[in-house]
DNA sequence: AAAAGATCCAACCGCTATTGC
DNA sequence: CGCAATAGCGGTTGGATCTTT
């Protein structure tokens, strides 16, 4: 990685570098002391003066970024959860990658680690399913497919009470797999606000994610995924009339395995081992959505 | 048990925007 | 206004760790 090697000490090539060695690579326990010590009774800012008067041999860039990304006392610490899973994927969809836009309405969390999740977690799938991350077809899917599920993880979850986040639903002119809907359908999962109004209000904003049994009554909105060996590689999301067809089709499947770091549906129960308690946060998908998916991307590639 | 491959994430870089002189 | 320093952002990388073979 030519100048790019790390753990070591020389010459930094950024602005702020002159004739003095930075040392560089992963934080020593010293050094996150020191830098703490300093903030503690100095506070946040000017990084370079900060750096040199706390004793530190690193770059004014290097110490913010130890101090926001991983120091600061306010950083959360563990799994994405469900509805931090669900508001990221909304607020890219909203304002693509704008890290630091989106980590702001995640308390604790640091852009990074929210472009760390969406690189590893979210790319990983669009790579599975041999589509462009940024592509249309994908962002549907997400909306449609994986928002859907995850709000009904967040309730399974939550046993059924009514789950506040701070995301809303936008409502899009639908297309799916290339597929206009936009007079036929709206999201499967639903807000109080309209995607106007948050627009409007978008720095602070609060909605409701509907319960799952707002979402499973709420027919005339969802759309209905057939096969039926339609010659047509268009055919396969039809607006439907009742989105209880979605979500049988979606739900329903019995005789499936889950794709890579999923669980199996429990042929026995029929229910789904995401729901049971063991984190598969990544799971966003089944493997019949998966497989289905790969069908529809592979047929419009 | 070991090797290979995959995944995760802390930390880097270059670039742009903002601030202060 | 112009310039330099600083702050902040998004993209990228390498190494540690985990998983699979």
């Amino acid at each position: 990685m030519d100048g790019k090697k790390r753990g070591c000490i020389g010459n930094v090539q950024s602005e702020e570098d002159h004739e003095m060695d930075f040392i560089r690579g992963p934080w020593t326990v010293e050094e996150d002391f020191k830098l703490i010590n300093y903030i503690a009774i100095h506070g946040e800012g000017r990084w370079n003066s900060l750096a040199r008067c706390a004793g530190l041999k690193r770059t004014g860039k290097s110490c913010r970024l130890r101090w926001l990304n991983y120091l600061r006392p306010d950083i959360r610490r563990g799994n994405i959860t469900l509805e931090e899973q669900l508001l990221i994927l909304e607020l890219h969809s909203r304002w693509g990658n704008r890290w630091s836009k989106i980590a702001q309405h995640l308390p604790g969390r640091t852009d990074n680690e929210i472009k760390n999740y969406w690189r590893t977690r979210v790319q990983k799938h669009a790579k599975q399913l041999k589509c462009d991350v940024n592509s249309k077809q994908f962002k549907d899917t997400m909306r449609y497919l994986w928002m859907p599920r995850l709000v009904e993880r967040i309730q399974a979850a939550a046993g059924s009470t009514t789950i506040t986040t701070t995301t809303t639903a936008v409502v899009p002119s639908a297309s799916v797999m290339g597929k206009d809907f936009s007079t036929q359908v709206t999201p499967s999962y639903t807000s109080e606000n309209s995607s106007t109004a948050t627009a409007a209000s978008s720095e602070s904003f609060e909605a409701q994610v509907s319960p799952v049994s707002d979402l499973t009554n709420c027919c005339n909105n969802g759309f209905q995924v057939t096969n039926n060996n339609n010659p047509n590689p268009d055919y396969n999301f039809q607006a439907c009339s009742s989105q209880v067809d979605y979500y049988e089709h979606s739900l329903s499947a019995a005789n499936y395995y889950n794709h890579g770091d999923g669980g199996c549906l429990d042929l026995q129960t029929n229910n789904y081992p995401m729901l049971d308690g063991a984190d598969l946060s990544d799971n966003l998908l089944n493997a019949e959505d998966f497989l289905f998916l790969q069908q529809q991307f592979n047929f419009n590639m």
